[in-house]
RNA sequence: GCGGGAGUGGCGAAAUGGCAGACGCGCGAGACUUAGGAUCUCGUGGGGCAACCCGUGGGGGUUCGAGUCCCCCCUUCCGCACCA
């Protein structure tokens, strides 16, 4: 046994003695060992998947934050379920099998090996028995099974909408995975087709996803994201007639039907059914050509909000419910425009260019009447100010509502038209359903048989799972068909009940399928008979701690919940909600350097003088910043060389000493020396390395303990404080603090290293085994203490040396810091008064004290004229 | 434009309204060494180099006391963006 500091001997002797030892197996219900005295923790890390690239230092950050709390549960005294595993079908998945010419089973098995590798590396204490890999047919078995639940529901449906495409992708795409007209991934231009596809009625969900929202204890930005991206609003659905269409009515959706009395135009989207029908010939061959041209713009230029308004007349007019049919104010003119979205509402408007900016904007471009219909409380910009005022106020011009305000107005306006049958209240949503079909190879088949009759059913459940047709040529097809539809011998097949001919659906589901319910499959990841047994379900759901990027805000969280909600209702599942806390880590950024220019240098060519940095050979000055990792930097850091040059236990140290876990910050390599000389210091503090000693005779097996008093009294005490700075660090999770709190403790510690009991040395080699676990295990080993200190109890703080008999009593005058004196702790105000006055006798000399602030325990501060 | 987060030493960062800069990096000086890129000790916000003054993006305010609470502004990152 080396007794110098060695992680690359001791972290893989370790590794290996925790995995004979099954240490972080997780016992569901039933089990043999399996302790109902014991609460249950579930702590989830956001799965990956697993690239070609393998991890770098962003992802472990969360894996090790996570780590760490399951570590800690543990030691308190829970069941812990900290599982891992691989979301492995998907576009990125098949794209990198693309690019290197491999079967994507082949490259997905690689890269979920090396993965698996580099967590194994980083020491992190998942339950591997429990690794599950979405693309492995027993797993997509029953992500097929539980598709069939939402198909049985009549949550599946296929149509033929418009849907994203992408050109470069070779496929379609949801609307959560375009932005801006681009595809999230890769950031390909995207256009909109009409094309058949499968469908998930997400909408149906789309109150209880945003009520249910209150619930949970999720950061509020995310919260916010979801609530903007459901997108509720109230208000009613108005209809016009049309004049010399007596068949047609135009349907508006609007916010405000208290300002219907303010609608002097009508606008329609160019894709709107009505625009070919009511256009007159004379304005004809321009509506035409405006719509020819909306349709080639692509989707970021029409909706760049900052553009100005472009619209034309089309020669037809409605006529306004709010008034008489012979009033002149009932016929306004119908225009098309594009800032008028086909895909919200009923993709027409009331315009109301009074009370709405856009439609002000387009109203005098175009010079259309501008009527005031609320009245701003004074003080407000008004409509006499030239300006449009679109908050609450008065009803004004507005004939039966008058003088009411807006509230009020508003239900008034919507009685009204409910009366005379012309319109209602209606909530909208932006939440649009979920393309839920893609045409690609790598993901689940849909369990579904197109049956001669025209009908489709699902596959029945015992005929599960639909197997992916081994291809070798499983590349998209560039008309857009599904490459499963090359597979003949594949689509075609029986029905079972029939034993008639049927055909394959040919399409996959999305990548966000098997994400939708991982992490029930966790809880029972070998039940070969259902996804999940309800006693597990019943016993681990749901997730008390779900760690993850921010990224997924509307993505994988909100299919997430939906899919859930679906299993509650079929009574799968006994939650409504599948996590309970979310945590979003921060980025891990890297330092970047730029020239004069403001051009990137790639990190290996930049060279450091003292403060400054400068470019390698030409010795140009750059400056430092803060940017993304990213390959084309060269400042991508993989946890893999770090660990081969300074061990696990000081890479998960580094990690989390860098700042708290929900912070962005830069990872810097030049601090992790700091990191490494605690280890060893830590290491020095038990073992007799001056005596070539495995460890310090004072702190081996059968020696006597020390007396609390004098140094080891002072050594309790900074135990103590290290161990409740600890415990609070769990809280916010910024064991950044925690770790400063050790490194205070063995600063202490050090210089009276013969002070120190075994007792204390024991307890705290505990309260840093979750942080740094080899190291903790091989000292506790060296002390001859009992079993696996990772099967080991927390140490709690003992309150009594929390508290300081002496304190060192700040004195202000006029608050400011005039000195410092020592008090009891538990000197009463006047005493404490008569100590400060004695401390800054000289500040206060000649002049008068008006006031005395003396807090017990804190401070005092006198104010002084 | 709207919403959210963040601005504290040369750097990463601490701080229930109560001693700003804990802990660490870097840097400086010294000790021990054949040697030091090991280890240890001391120092390290700025200015005077003392007993003092100034300091948490800027400006106001509340308070005995503000990095922390309130108002206005600036910078920056993230999200959304013509949603009627």
């Amino acid at each position: 046994m080396s007794n110098v500091y060695e992680p690359r001997e001791i972290e893989p002797r370790w590794q290996a003695r925790w995995k004979s030892a099954d240490a972080y197996r997780a016992k569901n219900p039933g089990e043999p060992g399996f302790d109902p005295a014991q609460k249950k923790y579930y702590v989830l890390d956001m799965f990956p998947y697993p690239s070609g690239s393998g991890l770098h230092v962003g992802h472990a950050l969360g894996y090790v934050g996570t780590d760490i709390v399951a570590r800690k549960k543990r030691m308190d005294g829970c069941n812990v379920l900290h599982p891992m595993g691989w979301d492995a079908f998907g576009l990125p998945a098949e794209q990198y099998a693309i690019q290197t010419g491999k079967h994507p089973r082949e490259t997905t098995n690689e890269n979920t090996q090396n993965f698996k590798r580099q967590l194994e590396l980083i020491g992190v204490s998942y339950d591997w028995s429990r690794e599950v890999d979405t693309s492995d047919p027993t797993y997509y078995r029953w992500t097929q099974w539980l598709f069939t639940r939402l198909f049985e529901r009549g949550l599946a449906y296929r149509a033929q909408v418009p849907v994203w495409w992408c050109e470069e992708l070779k496929t379609v795409l949801a609307n959560e995975e375009v932005i801006n007209g681009r595809s999230e991934r890769g950031n390909h231009p995207c256009v909109r087709r009409p094309l058949s596809q499968w469908m998930l009625k997400i909408t149906a969900y789309a109150e209880r996803l945003l009520a249910d929202l209150d619930g949970i204890d999720w950061p509020e930005s995310i919260k916010i994201q979801q609530r903007e991206w459901i997108g509720k609003s109230e208000g009613a659905e108005i209809r016009f007639a049309l004049a010399g269409h007596a068949h047609e009515t135009l349907t508006v959706f609007t916010t405000r039907p208290d300002t219907l009395w303010g609608a002097t135009f009508m606008v329609v989207a160019p894709e709107h059914a009505l625009v070919a029908k009511i256009t007159t010939s004379a304005q004809r061959s321009a509506v035409e050509a405006y719509v020819a041209a909306a349709a080639s713009k692509s989707e970021l230029d029409r909706t760049d909000a900052s553009k100005t308004k472009t619209g034309v007349f089309t020669g037809a007019f409605a006529l306004n419910p709010a008034f008489d049919a012979a009033d002149p104010r009932a016929k306004v003119p119908v225009w098309v425009a594009d800032y008028v979205m086909a895909t919200y509402g009923t993709g027409a408007i009331m315009s109301v260019p009074g009370h709405d900016e856009r439609d002000f904007e387009f109203a005098r471009k175009f010079d259309l009447e501008v009527r005031e219909v609320v009245r701003a409380p004074s003080g407000s910009k008004a409509l006499a100010d030239g300006a449009c005022f679109t908050g609450e106020g008065v009803a004004v011009n507005s004939g039966p509502i008058d003088g009411l305000a807006t509230k009020l107005a508003k239900a008034k306006a919507i009685q009204l038209l409910e009366q005379r049958g012309v319109g209602k209240s209606k909530i909208t949503y932006k939440l649009r359903d979920w393309l839920f079909s893609r045409q690609r190879y790598w993901g689940e088949p849909f369990p579904l048989l197109h049956l001669e009759d025209g009908t489709t059913v699902a596959v029945p459940d015992d005929e599960l799972p639909v197997l992916l047709p081994p291809m070798d040529d499983f590349k998209p097809a560039s008309d857009g068909s599904a490459p499963l539809a090359r597979a003949q011998d594949w689509v075609a097949t029986v029905d079972p009940k029939t034993k008639r001919p049927a055909r394959r659906d040919t399409d996959t589901m999305p990548g966000w399928a098997g994400s939708c319910w991982y992490w029930l499959r966790f809880m029972d990841p070998s039940n070969a008979k259902q996804p999940f047994s309800k006693e597990a379900e019943n016993y681990w759901g749901p997730v008390d701690l779900y760690v993850g990027g921010a990224a997924h805000a509307v993505m994988h969280l909100l299919y997430a919940r939906f899919w859930h909600k679906v299993f509650f209702d079929a009574g799968i599942v006994h939650t409504s909600e599948p996590f309970q806390r979310l945590f979003n880590q921060g980025m891990v950024t890297a330092f970047a350097y730029q020239g004069a220019d403001g051009r990137l240098v790639t990190s290996d060519e930049v060279e450091t003088k003292g403060d400054a940095y400068a470019k390698r050979g030409s010795g140009e000055p750059l400056t430092q910043i803060v940017t993304k990792m990213a390959k084309s930097l060269k400042n991508v850091v993989n946890p893999d060389d770090i660990i081969a040059e300074h061990g696990a236990d000081t890479f998960r140290l580094y990690e989390m000493f860098m700042g708290p876990l929900a912070d962005s910050k830069p990872w810097n390599t030049r601090d992790i020396p700091g990191c490494r000389r605690f280890v060893e210091r830590v290491w020095r503090l038990f073992v007799d390395t001056e005596n070539d000693k495995p460890i310090r005779a004072h702190f081996a097996a059968g020696a006597a303990d020390k007396a609390i008093e004098g140094d080891t009294l002072a050594l309790e005490k900074s135990l103590a404080r290290a161990t409740k700075r600890a415990e609070d660090s769990f809280q916010a999770l910024n064991l950044n603090t925690a770790i400063a709190g050790y490194m205070t403790f063995v600063n202490d510690a050090t210089p009276l290293v013969s002070s120190l009991s075994r007792s204390q040395a024991e307890r705290f080699l505990r309260l840093l085994a979750p942080f740094a676990p080899h190291l903790a295990e091989e000292l506790w080993s060296r002390m001859g203490m009992p079993g696996l200190i990772v099967q080991a109890s927390w140490p709690g703080a003992d309150v009594r040396y929390l508290i300081e008999d002496e304190i060192d009593l700040p004195v202000q005058v006029n608050g400011k810091l005039r000195a410092t004196a020592k008090a009891k702790k538990t000197a009463n105000s006047a005493e404490l008064e008569g100590i400060a006055r004695e401390a800054v006798a000289s500040h206060l000399a000649g002049k008068e004290v008006v006031k005395t602030v003396v807090v017990p325990g804190r401070l005092v501060n006198f104010v002084v004229k």
